[in-house]
DNA sequence: ACCTTACTCGAACATTGATCGAGTCTCCGG
DNA sequence: CCGGAGACTCGATCAATGTTCGAGTAAGGT
């Protein structure tokens, strides 16, 4: 009895319902299934093994920190943002799609704005990132034009996607109705904030999408 | 011997050097120089604590949580930004005024790009909101068109303080000349980004003043 | 039969955010 | 001068976390 716990054979794991062995892509999806699920905070690496069904040291030998993890989780939502073949010959129309893309990819996973502190360096960050130059290049841009225009578009998709999630996903105390009476009390600090409102709903997607054009707008002008 | 530990008065922290009482200002200052030195996850209440000479848990009678820390310190930043008085009669002069002091002092403190997933309901990024909605609106514009033109603004000036605060401050793994190395090796699959490069050193406030250019020239347009 | 390589895991450690209850200081009314 | 109330401080403590270490195990080749 020295090798092999109480029980024997029938109750040791047994091989076939081992399910696949563990590896860096099993890791990363269910990380941002628990991302998805739980939220970034609760994201731990006991739980994340607990949920793969192995001691959370285990990972350890797959990934190297935890960073790891957050960084592949990351470039792996942005794998899921279609990229347009290019060949369409409308440059806006390929650049809005993306764009649109990208922001759904995000808003599917409100926890990647808090992760963007991170440089964006993975596979599929730069894919996005060469389709973006190539298809402005294509339009006829070059130079400091390109380089701003391209990396304005990608700050302007990042910071709203961040924004909207962060407000769509605030904390309990927060509510709109809070929100607003505390912007009503201070009618005179903000008069138009208060007249304005907050943007709630379906205006988040107008006014992405208005800003884009005015974006694109100013960029074309150049050509 | 009851009270007073050895040493007596004249080894006791004395009164007049018992520094300021301790506040939410001083709690929140404090934090906001430990992020500058060391760094957000260098944050802990205990250093923070020690370095105002107190205990980690008297913290805790000013403040209710860690996040409330963060969050004053986030909107502290914010309201280095000094706002235009609007006077001016320029609308346009103004806002990008606005925006180059908002940039300039998120850079100062590159930290707060990671901080922005909570959302922004401070005075002081509120205030710099309404003075942004104001100036659209006396520039002409209103309803969906201004809610988009303020957001476009602030999401363009957070996203991209955000991602070159990401760059600049990126780990020693990936220097300046690895990034240009890994994309040179990969020249084939990255070939507009390869021959473009990335930014570097003044190309990123080049790039910002140009971005906003076309955001604002779209703007403009529909006026 | 053995060695190597790939992989797994339990115990352990230092550090963290936060709570609890007991202490101390300051001031004000009697 | 007393005393008590409120404002504030802090040490001990807890559960949870990221990560390391070293000992294990399984499979496959020779």
């Amino acid at each position: 009895m020295v090798k092999g716990e109480a029980g024997g054979v029938w109750l040791r794991p047994g091989r076939a319902e081992r399910s696949q062995p563990l590896s860096r892509e099993r890791i990363v999806a269910e990380a941002v299934a628990l991302l998805d699920e739980e939220g970034l905070e609760r994201l731990t690496m006991r739980r994340l093994a607990e949920r793969l069904g192995t001691g959370s040291t285990t990972l350890y030998w797959h990934v190297t920190t935890k960073d790891d993890v957050l960084d592949l989780a990351l470039d792996a939502v942005f794998g899921e943002a279609r990229v347009p073949d290019g060949s369409s010959g409308d440059w806006r129309a390929d650049v809005t799609a993306m764009m649109h893309e990208w922001r759904a990819a995000m808003l599917r996973h409100p926890w990647t704005g808090v992760l963007l502190g991170r440089p964006l360096m993975g596979p599929n960050v730069l894919e996005r990132t060469e389709f973006l130059h190539a298809a402005l290049a294509r339009a006829g841009l070059g130079g400091p034009d390109l380089t701003a225009a391209a990396y304005g578009l990608s700050h302007y998709v990042i910071g709203s996607a961040m924004m909207q999630a962060a407000w769509r996903d605030r904390d309990e105390a927060a509510t709109d109705q809070a929100v607003a009476e505390h912007l009503a009390a201070r009618r005179d600090q903000y008069p138009t904030l208060a007249g304005q409102g907050l943007p709630a709903g379906s205006a988040w997607d107008d006014s992405f999408t208005r800003g884009l054009g005015y974006l694109l707008d100013g960029i074309a002008a150049r050509l």
